[in-house]
DNA sequence: TTTTATTACTTGTATTTAGTAAGTAAATAA
DNA sequence: TTATTTACTTACTAAATACAAGTAATAAAA
């Protein structure tokens, strides 16, 4: 089998994409899917909605996780300069997320 | 807007589905994301060939991510009775889950 | 106008989770 | 026989997260 292996490309030889090794460091890290599906839904939340949402997760990581979302370039945070209220929203990267959350979903009402 | 939200369903009563969020409980551990696709692409691996595949993660938390993943029906481990060697697959479970990554692929290859 | 509440955070501490490194029993190869 | 490989386990350290409380700024209520 070593000798197969060697020259067929086999599952020895099996290596992962560094891009999708990336982009799970991003998905994949604790409550990013949820924020990120979370804005992908409502378009926009406040910091308290959104809190209330994924209410599992501390205020404290919440706030940490928002601001890598948005050095990543996927979360984006908007100030209205009448009212002074702070949104979250998603940019066009972000946004682009959808087709995995609708996968996800479709896996899990089949087998969660 | 207080009273526009209470009857339009706008996003302060927005709620996630429980079966995206154990699902996102699931896929989005950390290296769960790796170790499901990995074993996707390849079909089946021994423990030396994932853990080499995906060598950040230490062989302590792979065991144990492993065995998380079997007790969630995802992860099927087995021993060959003539060989004695051990090996890794999927069950159609886990092997359901190639359109989530196939999407994530996508999106990195896009964005990433 | 004083009090109360809300928002979007921050800070300190406890607990959980993961990383590092070394060890082990069983099987295989040299 | 000795060395190596495999599939783990164990002890310890470091990092991430949870819990709880606090804060400055603004808004709403009494």
């Amino acid at each position: 089998m070593a000798e197969a292996a060697k020259t067929s490309g086999c599952k020895e030889d099996y290596e992962l994409c560094d891009h999708f090794i990336n982009a799970f460091q991003i998905i994949g890290k604790k409550w990013n899917g949820l924020i990120i599906s979370s804005l992908c839904d409502t378009h926009y939340m406040r910091f308290k909605e959104l809190a209330k949402c994924i209410s599992a997760c501390s205020d404290r990581v919440l706030v940490a996780r928002l601001r890598e979302l948005e050095d990543e370039g996927i979360v984006k945070r908007e100030v209205d300069q009448e009212t002074g209220i702070i949104s979250y929203g998603l940019t066009p990267k972000g946004a682009d997320l959808k087709p995995v959350f609708d996968q996800v979903h479709t896996w899990a009402d089949k087998w969660v």
